[in-house]
DNA sequence: TCTGGGGTCCTAGGACCC
DNA sequence: TCTGGGGTCCTAGGACCC
């Protein structure tokens, strides 16, 4: 039987709960994004702008006004004031985003119960045992959100997750967009073959280099070639979405399987001269990677340090302990000696702490053994 | 004055085991 | 002048996503 299954996508999310906030805003190019900072007074002047923005952050989210002049997320702030030096620079608030987050998949939920989180703004919703007609029931949702949040979003249903993923994006921002099989032609193979959840911007160039451009052409390439030059798995991915063809359920619950924490400095540190700074923020990553693994009841045994150096190449070491740990003080002694494996030559610009192979609450048991420990003879 | 932070999944070689 | 085959775990890096 063909499944029903929508993708709901929270249209500029962060920036439209800051227009929540700031209503006087509607209408102009809003950016969030960089460090926190406290914003002065409501009056329209008093708010900062990106052109004087200074620091290594990123744009988070750009409102339409801002995309129309090329600010999107992921841009550097610095890059984005020299595309939009007027537009409104406003700090990320990611207690109100959790909140709103919360806010319309709670609303989503009593309407379909089985959804898959997919981040902060998007969810999967499998709509094959909701009853009623498909265009009415993903307005009916819509309006839920709007009426929980005062937010709008874009929701595609097709047979799969696959083809939703797509369909929400097409009529954004307030869309809704219902696709079957039989669009695929019309609809989907014109698109870029970036489109596709999973390819990606090397993926999406080697594809150009090859002469493939959209999503019909990479549906009519050769299997055989797409395998010879991605690879087996990834080749053969490749052909299957290509044709829409995606199985994968709508998963409601999963297991974290690692918890990290990691900073770039204001800029970069020396190693030596800066060697007591580098420590305290080493010490403080692990403070808080403990925290979080303590707050969620998890306890891991691969501990992993992260470092970017000033060229921006990055490097990680890991080490698996016997115990699975949630102590700050006995990752912190896993870091040290991963630290110990890592060229330090160069300034650097980032740190991060990660730990990995997670037991879940009250999975803790007896360490498993070393190699060689199992010594057998004739068996 | 390029390029955040928190994740997942895949690949690939070596060690080790049966 | 022979030296299998399949499996898991560990580590490092990279692509990709939100």
């Amino acid at each position: 039987m063909q499944r029903r299954i929508a993708h709901l996508d929270m249209d500029a999310f962060f920036a439209s709960v800051e227009l929540l906030r700031y209503p006087q805003l509607a209408g102009l190019p809003v950016v969030v994004g960089g460090r926190r900072g406290t914003l002065a007074g409501d009056r329209l002047e008093d708010f900062p702008r990106l052109r004087d923005y200074v620091g290594r952050g990123v744009a988070t989210t750009a409102t339409y006004p801002a995309r129309a002049l090329g600010v999107h997320s992921g841009i550097g702030l610095m890059k984005a004031a020299a595309l939009a030096p007027d537009a409104i620079l406003l700090p990320a608030n990611f207690d109100d985003y959790i909140r709103y987050s919360r806010l319309f998949k709670a609303a989503v939920a009593e309407i379909a119960p089985l959804i898959e989180d997919r981040g902060i703004d998007e969810i999967y919703i499998d709509l094959t045992d909701v009853a009623g007609e498909t265009v009415e029931l993903a307005q009916r949702i819509k309006d839920a959100v709007r009426t929980a949040t005062g937010l709008s979003c874009s929701i595609g249903v097709t047979p799969n997750k696959l083809l939703s993923k797509i369909a929400s994006d097409l009529h954004k921002p307030d869309g809704l967009t219902v696709l079957d099989y039989a669009d695929i032609p019309t609809r989907i193979w014109p698109l870029a073959a970036r489109k596709i959840n999973g390819i990606g911007p090397r993926a999406g160039e080697k594809l150009d280099a090859m002469g493939i451009h959209t999503i019909g052409e990479l549906a009519a390439a050769a299997p055989e070639r797409l395998i010879e030059e991605f690879g087996q798995h990834f080749g053969h991915w490749l052909t299957e979405v290509a044709h829409g063809r995606d199985e994968r359920p709508v998963v409601m619950e999963r297991e974290p399987k690692s918890i990290s924490r990691e900073t770039t400095f204001e800029h970069d540190l020396d190693v030596r001269a800066d060697r007591d700074t580098l420590t305290e923020i080493l010490v403080k990553l692990c403070e808080r990677v403990a925290g979080d693994l303590k707050r969620k009841g998890y306890v891991g045994r691969t501990i992993g340090l992260k470092l970017r150096y000033d060229d921006f190449r990055t490097v990680t070491r890991d080490v698996t302990i016997e115990q699975a740990t949630d102590d700050a003080a006995t990752i912190l002694a896993a870091v040290r000696s991963c630290l110990r494996r890592v060229p330090l030559d160069r300034r650097l610009r980032l740190l991060g702490v990660r730990v990995g192979t997670l037991l879940p609450p009250g999975e803790a048991g007896p360490r498993p053994p070393l190699p060689g420990e199992n010594l057998r003879l004739f068996d």
